[in-house]
DNA sequence: GGTTATATGATTGACCCCAATCATATCGTT
DNA sequence: AACGATATGATTGGGGTCAATCATATAACC
């Protein structure tokens, strides 16, 4: 029998709260707990798979908090995506030592995924960053040593901010930065949240050099927070090709462009 | 076919870094990636989280660095364990509102997953912690404002420690804060990482009313660094009875015991 | 208020996961 | 060198999960 909306959603707020809480539920736990049809569970279940940040495994769902589960998307097909190109380029420019400093973001993710399956050790190498994500991930890197801005949370993006957090940055200085965007157009690359975009530009100005990984599908959307001009950030890292850059204006080249093909 | 036993132990140790790196494996994958059967890669998962921080799910593992995940172990046998007494104990005491502290470790782990499912809306609570676990499982509760200390990463705990912890500590002060311990005996409560007990201290200077929680394996139990003695901190919030503790030479009483039964 | 759209639960058949068992090859040990 | 221990893979039966389909009751819409 049909329900009303408002109960549909509101018991798929519930679920996006118990996965999230307890990192993984079953199926059959799901069930018990909101009281449902096994039909109904899955059915909310690639509901919230398809927007929510949940990914489903075989017998339940698991919280992706750490976005770094690609097993069954991205590998299984091997289809090399976009993001995998990007980072594979950016690994091609990542310091072997020194102090780095990694955003939050899926595709920062990625970078950060392949970074420890090609290296073993990293001796010598310092990574700072806000993301939750990226610090799940790194923790416990033989030989890294790793470092975490304080802030407040940001909900549903999992990055720490704030005054807080750009204090914290005043003591460090970065031999590389590897940042995140939402969007690039002509005037630049910018950002849904204004912290955010206030944040990367506090740490523009603390690293020798910066590279921005944004995939193809940010070319020419415009979002509301500009972080900062094609003149005054360091060098981008997309699987966009020149071509296409051209048309949206963006007036880079070879020096400031790493290609990800 | 038998193989030599470091070839094992070397596939295992490439099993756990692969768990650690995708937060979760299905077993088939696991298969084509160590090109082993099915059999070999269950044996190897079984194994690993044996004593390995890794939880066998249906149809694969999951990297637990949330030790957030429960479903399966505690709830599902309905045993109440000592960490979710405790938890109980503490939430009776947890402010509404106002500032709290929260630290890391699995028993603190415990409360806040409690705290989760008891309130639906934290609207005036602040939270400020150290661990991962706790910031990743608190993310994104409604109403609640969540703060994490920023510093460095201490491996196989999921902490954030160091200087620029206890710096970032200075502009807080806290209504409460609840602690984790490794060892309770007729000094006081102590910890094995010197990091971790001054940073405790540090906290315990910044804070109105503090609440250590340790179930009762840790009573009796002495490690290296000692954080405070009696007389210096708060309340206790343990399993252990008021009998347990006056064997041990613990000297409290009443008002600055919580007992969880 | 009548009609349409849809959220739900039950059912079914196919597929997948799992624990147990067993034969076998080879490592460790004496 | 010979023996025992054991890590492995194949097999099998049982059970769980999944996607698709269908009937139905009821919310949403006009």
């Amino acid at each position: 029998m049909r329900v009303p909306l408002h109960i549909v959603e509101s018991r798929r707020e519930k679920l996006r709260g118990l996965i999230r809480t307890d990192g993984f539920l079953p199926v059959a736990e799901i069930c018990s707990r909101l009281d449902v049809s096994e039909a109904t569970a899955r059915r909310d279940l690639v509901a919230i798979a398809a927007n929510g940040h949940i990914t489903r495994t075989y017998g339940g769902a698991l919280a992706d908090y750490n976005a770094s589960f690609a097993s069954h998307g991205e590998r299984a097909t091997r289809a090399r995506t976009a993001k995998d190109r990007i980072a594979a380029a950016a690994l091609s420019v990542f310091p072997a030592t020194g102090t780095v400093f990694l955003d939050a973001g899926t595709t920062i993710s990625a970078l950060t995924r392949l970074l420890l399956r090609k290296r073993r050790d990293f001796a010598g190498l310092t990574i700072v960053t806000n993301g939750l994500a990226v610090a799940t991930q790194l923790g416990g890197a033989r030989g890294l040593e790793l470092n975490m801005l304080g802030g407040t949370f940001l909900h549903r993006q999992a990055i720490l901010l704030g005054a807080s957090a750009v204090r914290t940055l005043a003591s460090w200085q970065f031999d590389a930065a590897f940042l995140g965007g939402e969007g690039m157009d002509a005037g630049g690359i910018s950002n849904s949240h204004a912290e955010v975009a206030a944040f990367q530009r506090a740490v523009l100005r603390r690293c020798s050099n910066s590279y921005f990984c944004l995939d193809v599908s940010k070319l020419g959307r415009a979002t509301p927070h500009r972080v900062a001009g094609w003149k005054d950030l360091g060098k981008l890292i997309t699987d966009a090709t020149p071509a296409q850059l051209a048309s949206a204006g963006i007036p880079l080249k070879g020096s400031h462009l790493v290609s990800a093909k």
